[in-house]
RNA sequence: CGGAGCGUAGCGUAGCCCGGUAUCGCGCCAGUUUUGGGAACUGGAGGCCGCAGGUUCGAAUCCUGCCGUUCCGACCA
């Protein structure tokens, strides 16, 4: 490709709107342009790089049995109503204004739909289909760039299983897949734990790549040991030792005391914040939960999810007075007047005694609570976020907390889908059941973004895995001078001749400088810099962008060199 | 959805408090000289200062409403 033909308006300055790394280069590289919050248009060079994201996708799931299919982004509302989705999915969900239609934000209602007429005998199964294709989510804040967009490009992949074990090997197969996939795009990440009662399955896992520009946060160890999404993940804790010292219940005075770190100061445990039993009040439908926590812990809302279903929220300040009897900071499990409240609290505070807590009172609080004595309806379970420096659960490796961004997903979905739809296929014995179906997605822009996120410098992008948009980069240094040219022109046709993918700067009238710089933003992994100087020698110069380092090799030798640095 | 910020030429911006001919850089066009790390000089084009209303002799500037956009938070099957 002619640079003078290809339209790649990079820029110098920094895009006053873009905030992350990724962002900045894609629109400085002249990838992508903001059509509308959250909406991009992909220039052809941002095209290229998509367009290679997905060929290497399309291989690996053709790999593993997966068969292509392109399904519509329309959708009928009755179809999204079935699954109950149309209201779970609320403002999420984009709908046509002057037909009953959605823009899907994704496709299990659509596929099911087609297994449900198509696969009906165990021969059938098993199948796993996939399309790329644009995704359309209403997100209520779109940001960094595309790494949340309104509109954006999904794989996504579904498979339909008669028994509980094949699926596990269609999962394992996408697992497997999945990290061919992520390693051939050039990306570092952790396969992580994650929450999967969202999408109503078991199993699930999340492809992470460790970014500052992630939105989530994930636990890990250095030798990987364990790795998990914080939502869910779960550490080595000791609980709260019982002092059993049996002393009573005593309220006692606590003038403007809203916090537990107020609380500590108050009755002089700065240090030792382990009693004071933090509670929260969540709204569970029509009754409602009161939780305990260690003053220093936070409890997890998903965790609180896998519990009680996903119907479950933090109660409002404003409802808290009404529903306890005392704002936040006041609560506690002693003297509950609401009998639609029920008392839970986190595994580590078992059974625990002399706990310092909330009187449902404003302005004061309980000490000595003993929850065993004192609780007795009290049910216990893992409700806390673990903490960067714990223990795993072996007590071997010690877990990190680092932001990530989700690449990619996999769940074992089950027959949520299946049954709500009436997909069902018939056995040996010509029983029916649903069909048991994972499903597995990736993000086609993301991975480009978080590629660039950790693979980038103060000068640029560095391409490197099988996503550069160009292998090769030809810079005519010296345009003015007809023998400079005209070799290039023949390096050129000879890159071309052996199928090698190179940009030629061909640009008249710019300096070399200026095409250095460009080259360095568009982060071609390989510069061949053609010059008079060197070339007065008969020597052409290789750089290597990811390092610096740059090569004086006889112009004879230039593609052997190249062959050799691109097997690599 | 709650909070904060921003909206001036293709891009990045100054001016706004304290009302009076719209600033600068990049880019663009023409010419000359340049040509290995975002060249220099000369000349030039380009603006409903987000939109609507109000105050005023006069509004980019003050007031009101709206729209757009960014960030923090909430939310994110």
């Amino acid at each position: 490709m002619r640079l003078t033909q290809f339209f790649l308006p990079t820029i110098k300055e920094e895009p006053a709107d873009a905030v992350v790394a990724s962002h900045k280069l894609m629109i400085r590289s002249g990838m992508i342009r903001q059509l509308t919050s959250g909406v991009y248009s992909y220039l052809p060079f941002g095209l290229r790089v998509f367009k290679k994201v997905e060929k290497v996708i399309r291989e690996e799931m053709n790999t593993i049995g997966g068969q292509e299919f392109y399904l519509p982004a329309l959708s009928p509302n009755e179809l999204w109503s079935q699954t109950g989705r149309l209201e779970d999915y609320g403002d999420t969900i984009f709908r046509i204004k002057n037909r009953e239609l959605v823009l899907a934000p994704t496709h299990e209602e659509v596929f099911s739909t087609i297994a449900k007429s198509n696969l009906i005998s165990y021969k059938d199964l098993p199948q796993i289909w996939y399309q790329i294709q644009t995704k359309f989510r209403n997100e209520a804040r779109p940001r960094s760039g595309v790494l949340r967009g309104r509109q954006f490009t999904m794989k996504d992949a579904y498979s339909f299983d008669s028994t509980w074990e094949a699926l596990d090997e269609s999962y394992n197969k996408h697992a497997q897949a999945y990290r061919n996939i992520f390693t051939r795009c050039g990306l570092n990440f952790y396969v992580v734990t994650a929450f999967s009662g969202a999408m109503g399955g078991s199993d699930s896992e999340e492809f992470m790549v460790e970014s500052d520009a992630g939105e989530d946060n994930i636990v890990v160890t250095d030798n990987n040991s364990y790795c998990s999404n914080i939502e869910v993940a779960v550490s080595y804790i000791d609980k709260i030792e019982r002092k059993n010292s049996n002393l009573e219940p005593e309220e006692f005075h606590t003038p403007d005391i809203k916090t537990i770190e107020q609380l500590a100061k108050f009755v002089g445990t700065e240090n030792d914040w382990l009693r004071l039993a933090k509670s929260r009040l969540f709204v569970n439908g029509d009754s409602y939960v009161l939780t305990l926590v260690c003053g220093d812990d936070e409890v997890s809302e998903t965790k609180l999810q896998n519990v009680f279903g996903q119907g479950i929220r933090p109660g409002h300040p404003e409802e808290l007075m009404a529903i306890s009897g005392a704002d936040a900071g006041s609560i506690g499990p002693l003297k509950i007047s609401n009998p639609k409240i029920s008392v839970i609290a986190d595994l580590r505070l078992e059974d625990a005694d002399e706990l310092i807590s909330g009187a449902n009172k404003n302005d004061y609080h309980f000490k000595n609570i003993d929850l065993k004595r004192d609780v007795p309806s009290i049910r216990y379970y893992d409700i806390r976020t673990v903490k960067g420096g714990e223990l795993t659960t072996d007590k071997k490796d010690t877990i990190r907390i680092t932001k990530a961004i989700e690449v990619g997903h996999i769940f074992k979905l089950g027959t949520k889908y299946s049954e709500a739809l009436g997909s069902t296929f018939l056995d040996e014995q010509g029983n029916s059941h649903p069909i048991i179906m994972g499903s597995y997605g990736i993000g086609v822009e993301r991975i480009a973004a978080a590629h660039i996120e950790q693979n980038h410098d103060k000068f640029g992008i560095i391409w490197n895995g099988e996503i550069a948009p160009f292998q090769v980069q030809l810079i005519c240094a010296n345009t003015n001078i007809e023998s400079v040219v005209s070799f290039s022109e023949q390096v050129y046709n000879e890159l071309n001749e052996k199928g090698i993918e190179v940009l030629y700067d061909d640009r008249k009238e710019i300096s070399a400088g200026f095409k250095f710089k460009d080259a360095d933003l568009i982060g071609t992994p390989i510069h061949v810099i053609l010059g008079e100087k060197n070339l007065k020698n008969g020597n052409v110069e290789i750089k290597i962008r990811k390092s610096g380092e740059r090569h004086i090799i006889s112009k004879d030798d230039l593609m052997n060199k190249l062959q050799e640095l691109l097997n690599n």
